[in-house]
DNA sequence: CACGTCGGTTTGTCCGACAACCCGATCTTA
DNA sequence: TAAGATCGGGTTGTCGGACAAACCGACGTG
């Protein structure tokens, strides 16, 4: 037990050569030096130029694509690229299911985003933030007796009020929360006589705020909205301590998608 | 130009044989089935039951490993594993930079995580939270002089209050956001004389808000604070537009090594 | 110009191999 | 007997080579 003179050492490590291989190319992408969209060689290439295998090269690459870095082209040619928000959104959402984290974790997060969301929106929003909402509030009005078509339609709206915000930290940052909060919105449009209509009420208040930018409207509005959300959510029956459901997310490893 | 009927048949793919792989060992893992640190077979034998080659398992693996789904013990073993909050943090602050958000778009993020974290810590803050943030200021008092040092104990200090929130989802969600903004606190200390005792300031009054659960001196002072943190960043002559640096982040792997 | 053919490239996958390493079991030795 | 040294099997990391399928670009034909 008489561990003497522990710690004196950093513990010895050799980092394999398919990740030396994927950080060098992660280095040349982070800092700039290939931009996005830029071709990256071919796999016999690049074993190549760093001088080992083949198979090597391809399991850094694989790293790299994971994260986003690179890119396959429908050609399947590699190219640098910019890491996608849905891609990221569902890999924070898997980490806090995998934490188990709680309903109100999260309803105090979403809380906090759509607070600022709708801020932030008020002053920056444009006419075509105004359109996309306008037609999402057109939609809504259409499927108030379709608990599916509903939730999509409430997520797809603050999804567009997070955009009209300008601020994509913001964007970022809601996108997960959006994810795991969603398939509790569908139960409380089946259960709650009242909910689609208390739901259009607050998304057509919260439109007109926005068009007139008027603020304390907005910060009202949203504020009853999310209220709103959460008696729902009570009255279907959970609790706020349960930890958020094991959602079926789509696999990190799709690629289409937008921003 | 005319695309007649175009859009009408969906992209037709055939997923290569590692992303299976991969995906049905994910499956296994966030749907609960394989809870965490539970071994994994070897290589060799997932090869076997896939039916696949081991280079391909191998493939497969890294993807997972990357997206922190896998970890690989110090004996190299193979245990399904929860993603570290530090990992997805590393990540996100990647992708916001590539984006190239600007500091604007950061400093509302940190007014809107700062408020809240303090707010919900007012509440929900522990006998131990105090001890910590205790344990900062005492730090802080004897940095005073020292940039770095300040920069980061300051960041340490709001690190400890998000912990205090008890909510898991804002601190996972502050984390990106003050890896960005770490590297423009330093030059803030340097060039702003009366940076630091203001940050003392700030901090010791936000602890004895949370010490004595006074929600509106806590609102109040984070609200300077943060306040502060913007006028400080101007008179570095930098501008609110300005894209985030290009900061080096700890890549992926915490490993170091040349190639 | 539209269309079909054809050869070179590149990827996805497989096979087999081997050194380095880890772990547990066995053997030495004080 | 217990600490320490040794050994062998199991695994990973890496390598070389191989091949079918898909893709690209050029060419030829009508």
């Amino acid at each position: 037990m008489a561990q003497a003179e522990a710690d004196r050492f950093e513990r010895i490590s050799a980092p394999p050569a398919y990740q030396l291989v994927a950080e060098a190319i992660e280095r040349e992408i982070v800092s700039g030096r290939i931009p996005p969209d830029t071709p990256i060689g071919t796999e016999a290439d690049l074993a190549k130029q760093f001088g080992v295998n083949r198979s090597t090269v391809r399991e850094g690459i694989r790293c790299l694509e994971q994260s986003g870095l690179i890119r396959r082209e429908p050609s399947r040619r590699l190219v640098a690229s910019v890491p996608r928000h849905a891609k990221l959104a569902t890999r924070v959402s898997r980490a806090l299911i995998l934490h188990q984290v709680s309903f109100r974790e999260l309803y105090e997060a979403i809380d906090m985003l759509e607070r600022n969301a709708i801020e932030l929106a008020v002053t920056h929003r444009t006419g075509d933030d105004l359109d996309a909402l306008s037609d999402n509030l057109a939609r809504t009005r259409a499927a108030l007796d379709d608990p599916e078509r509903m939730a999509d339609l409430d997520t797809e709206f603050h999804t567009l009020i997070a955009r009209a915000s300008g601020n994509r930290v913001l964007q970022l940052a809601r996108e997960p929360v959006s994810l795991l909060i969603y398939p509790a919105t569908q139960p409380i449009f089946e259960q709650v006589p009242e909910a689609a209509d208390r739901l259009l009420a607050a998304h057509e208040k919260l439109f007109d705020a926005l068009s007139g930018r008027n603020m304390d409207a907005a910060r009202l509005w949203m504020r009853r909205h999310v209220a709103d959300f959460g008696k729902g959510f009570r009255r279907t029956g959970r609790s706020l301590e349960d930890p958020v459901d094991r959602v079926p997310l789509d696999s990190v490893f799709q690629t289409r998608g937008e921003l």
